[in-house]
DNA sequence: CTATGTGCAAATCCTTTGCAATCCA
DNA sequence: TGGATTGCAAAGGATTTGCACATAG
């Protein structure tokens, strides 16, 4: 966590941002709930339980400034709310890709990045300079596939 | 057209649905703009064109039983609203991804589907079973980069 | 005739914004 | 002190819903 906070001070600064207590709480969260996929309120809500005078316009603010840091990435999981990923870039990691489950909603997360030839032929046929991407692969997950089976 | 229209209204009789006049004019405009994105309001515009009558309230119900059949998919580009796609799955056309240039917005189609190995290996790792998926690929466009390189 | 489909307006949900107060370098 | 940060309440925008009327089979 110190890491972390340290890292994210330094990004800010480059910029004249500061570290404040506030946004130091929502980076905790953040950082203790790799993942979860939360959403805005819930980040609130939980930041509330330590800090309980945090408004929730704060949290969006600060939610928008980590992701023009690149600290954050958000995601929208098709229920109408975006929700929040931290530090995907941050330390190097590998992109990732969730499969989703459409009958239960579950969130199963795959640590294998396999697009790299795509990419390449993405770099090449369109002069497309990529920065990120995201894949989201939507089905049946065992538990759901199990009982439909039954049925 | 003719032919959507059939396949369409068959589908939607297996569960006793119709296809209403109303109901025709949403397929109809989502037939004609292919590959356009459009979202729920630009549709409401398109149809009113022909049919002045209409509610943006059917809009969005046909376009959300439309969903359900599967006649159409939705797909967010972060930009607050759903925007719909027609026909992926209707006529056995491949998947297409896009590409989403972070600087000016623009939307440029892949169609070329290179995830069928990532698929095999998340069918057989984790057992699920997928239906669909959906790749957004962000970056900078040509002309954005060449823009920038003058700067 | 009865269930389904529809328009309108109101309601809802998530997110953003205006503004006055607060904080910190 | 002065600009950045914050909380609150209000505004905003997309989507959904309640309800009375219209329509199709």
């Amino acid at each position: 966590m110190e890491k972390i906070k340290k890292e994210v001070e330094e990004k800010l600064r480059t910029r004249d941002y500061k570290l404040t207590p506030k946004r130091e709480d929502v980076l905790k969260v953040l950082a203790e709930n790799k993942g979860k996929h939360l959403s805005a309120e819930e980040i609130y809500n939980l930041v509330k339980e330590k800090s309980p005078d945090v408004g929730l316009a704060t949290v969006y603010r600060t939610l928008e400034l980590f992701m023009n840091f690149n600290i954050i990435q958000s995601i929208d999981f098709g229920d109408g709310r975006k929700r929040f990923e931290f530090g995907e870039t941050l330390e190097g990691s590998h992109y990732h890709h969730h499969l989703i489950c459409t009958e239960c909603g579950k969130i199963i997360e795959v640590n294998e990045d396999l697009l790299e030839e795509l990419e390449e032929r993405v770099h090449k046929e369109y002069k497309f300079s990529i920065s990120n991407h995201e894949l989201k692969i939507f089905g049946l997950c065992e538990q759901c596939l199990n009982k439909r089976a039954k049925n």
